[in-house]
DNA sequence: CTGTCTGCAAAGCGTTTGCATAAAA
DNA sequence: TTTTATGCAAACGCTTTGCAGACAG
């Protein structure tokens, strides 16, 4: 797991977009986290840096980067979007019991791509693969869950 | 293709729910139609049925049909759920132009499945994999569409 | 300077819920 | 008769938008 180390700033600018210190701070969260995070846990985050930040920008600002493909949009279970700054096509394992977003090997996701381009003459532009079940840790937890 | 022919009073009663006319009304057009509909959809044909129906009872007969098991439940590009009586594992195809959602053939839904449980060590529930692109009318229509 | 981004508050949207009435079993 | 579903309207949670002032280029 190879991470980028371009620095944000630059990467904003490369994608011809202004720079600003909202901007430059969400992204940078989003890429040092390395996790799936909301808008709103992306918002708590970021404003504990920047006090006047406001939830409408950060919105706005993640509109802004998947537009320019620097990160990608998911769904929770609970069906708020998370946002992630790994754009290679990959799967992800959602728990039903803690809600953590955990990425699934991307083997075979082009290959899928490929199939339902071949078998529907569709033009796939993006896909979500989510799948949904309990993780390792709540199965042991409570196993009991595990048939829910 | 083959459809189901049991009728969808009897459907209900083994589920073991109260059968009312609103419940079989909804449900029934979900199986004729065979197709995929929002709430909103769903509602606007049925109530011309039945003129007094609202919108609230038909988001709680989905709910109703989907905790039996009697349909499944997916999401729209344009963030509105979406409700299909083929129950059966199976990938959507939904066009970013016409919105229209296909069913692509199941194979490989089960393998999927079971891969990632194997890789993953999660115990999975359900998925939602689903392809946004366009589709073949839409490209012959406006062929500057198969980049957007 | 000029265009656009920000923060705020209000609106928007699909969906859910509380309540009194109506209908199923 | 008892229990549960319905219709209505209001509330909900997440997301988007209009606007006036602030800031990047």
């Amino acid at each position: 797991m190879e991470r980028d180390h371009t620095s944000p700033s630059l990467t904003l600018q490369s994608a011809g977009v202004r720079v600003t210190p909202q901007r430059l701070a969400v992204f940078e969260e989003l890429r040092e986290s390395g996790e799936h995070l909301s808008a709103e846990a992306l918002f708590r985050r970021v404003k504990e840096r920047q006090p006047s930040l406001s939830l409408a920008t950060v919105y706005r600002t993640l509109d802004m980067l998947r537009e320019a493909g620097l990160i990608v949009e998911g769904r929770l279970g609970d069906e708020r979007n998370f946002y992630e700054a790994n754009v290679e096509p990959h799967f992800h394992l959602i728990c039903l019991n803690c809600h953590e977003v955990r990425d699934l090997s991307p083997e075979g996701a082009e290959a899928l791509h490929r199939e339902a381009e071949a078998n529907s003459g569709y033009r796939i532009h993006w896909s979500r693969l989510e799948f949904f079940g309990t993780c390792e840790a709540c199965q042991a937890r409570q196993p009991e869950m595990a048939r829910a």
